[in-house]
DNA sequence: CGCATAATCTGGTATATACCAGATTGGAGA
DNA sequence: TCTCCAATCTGGTATATACCAGATTATGCG
């Protein structure tokens, strides 16, 4: 017998689970639809789906829009504070990235990128928005915001790469020190959408500003991330 | 008229963040409760409650247990990277701490501390769980593994306060270099009921592994935050 | 065989309704 | 005035049902 005071929709989460671990479903893999599993556990899809949404919330599995619910990968680790490019760090652990140029264009600053950055509104600016997969799972966008004083003609280069890898290489540019800031937040509109997630689907906010030697604005990246996707993993003071 | 393709849980959600914007409800103010809101906006209970739901993954409202729905105050500002207590740092951003100890005890070296550790299995581990408030609200629940082997003692201490000031203070330890690990998480189990949130809630985990000059393990922190309660901002690389 | 289109399957949204358990409130009694 | 307990209010859980829209699959025509 279950304890009473004990929700079904928790009981069910407890019984997908060992599921899950029994049938050994692996990374991206489908489950049943809502409606096989409401009436192999004899309940209703309503409440599947909060027993569903409780394992989404813990990571263990993610919906994919309409077409059905599956295994969570690992989480990717990420070192914030390191200058490696993407690719590099997600083939290093054994996937496979990609990255998607979804607009890049030249404009012009905005009030509230005037305000972090120290430029003056109307300036012009570099902004790239892009998209990137690991094992063809869209993980994150990503807004580039770059000063294209230090940077002339970067448009028109590949952007599918490492910015960072190109600015040092092609321009010799390296930021000297940087604010990052990391949040939990709801992805939502243009994010949400580039994500093929719902409104209000968990994310987790990274922001990083760098700056040069002489204090100048170098660029500012704004990346939305789903919840489940990465672990944030840094080494502070090892000065070895 | 409403556009058809757009939900009406999202059509609620617009028109509740805009009541809650003209009334200028205020920080842990409380909204009505979901049948009046129900009643205001013509719709069920369930139909509000997706609108809540969304606003609260944005963070702008949070419910607490079975008394209703508050408007989140302002995000904490944190820096893990820093030695500052938890009190100092709220107070520094104006709003009011405390800490509870809900327990503290010395036990053995589980075999998940000793992988990261270095220590053996069996090992006396202090082990200390706390509960942090601000403005008397509950934002994270703290679990500290300390080293009894380079401050004997320490329990004894009242643990309501900074346990970084007073190991610097009373046994002169500081930590050379630390691993941090950050990533969101389902609230469950005991963290979950301590913050006295739903299972599953949306939260934010902390890890930090700090070890001294020689390399020995000093002390592991493994903070549980509620998602809307924190904004982490480390700066990088600035050596002056 | 290739391609457009229709049928079907999926999760997403919405309403109506009921009962439960914890939290709060109000009133009766000491 | 204080304490305790019952009434009431709150959000939490659960069932049944329906229709929608995007994604996928099957079909049948050229």
């Amino acid at each position: 017998m279950s304890r009473t005071d004990y929700p079904v929709y928790l009981q069910l989460r407890d019984r997908l689970w060992d599921w899950i671990e029994t049938e050994e479903l692996s990374s991206q893999q489908r489950l049943p639809s809502e409606r096989e599993l409401s009436e192999r556990f004899h309940t209703t899809r309503v409440t599947i789906r909060q027993a569903l949404s409780q394992l989404e919330a813990e990571g263990l599995i993610f919906r994919s829009n309409r077409r059905g619910w599956y295994i969570t990968p690992e989480r990717l680790r990420y070192d914030p504070s390191r200058d490696v490019g993407f690719n590099r760090y997600v083939t290093e652990q054994g996937f496979h990235p990609r990255t998607e140029t979804l607009f890049k264009q030249l404009t012009e600053v905005p009030p509230w990128l005037s305000e972090i950055s120290g430029l003056e509104v109307g300036t012009p600016i570099y902004h790239v928005f892009r998209r990137r997969y690991v094992d063809e799972r869209g993980l994150l966008v990503e807004h580039n915001y770059i000063n294209p004083a230090h940077c002339p003609g970067l448009l028109s280069e590949s952007t599918d790469m490492s910015i960072w890898q190109m600015l040092r290489e092609k321009y010799d540019l390296r930021p000297e020190h940087r604010d990052i800031e990391i949040y939990p937040l709801a992805l939502k509109g243009l994010e949400a959408e580039s994500l093929n997630v719902n409104q209000g689907a968990a994310g987790l906010y990274i922001q990083r500003l760098s700056f040069d030697q002489r204090g100048d604005f170098l660029e500012l990246d704004r990346e939305y991330w789903l919840h489940d996707a990465l672990k944030i993993a840094v080494r502070i003071g090892d000065r070895h």
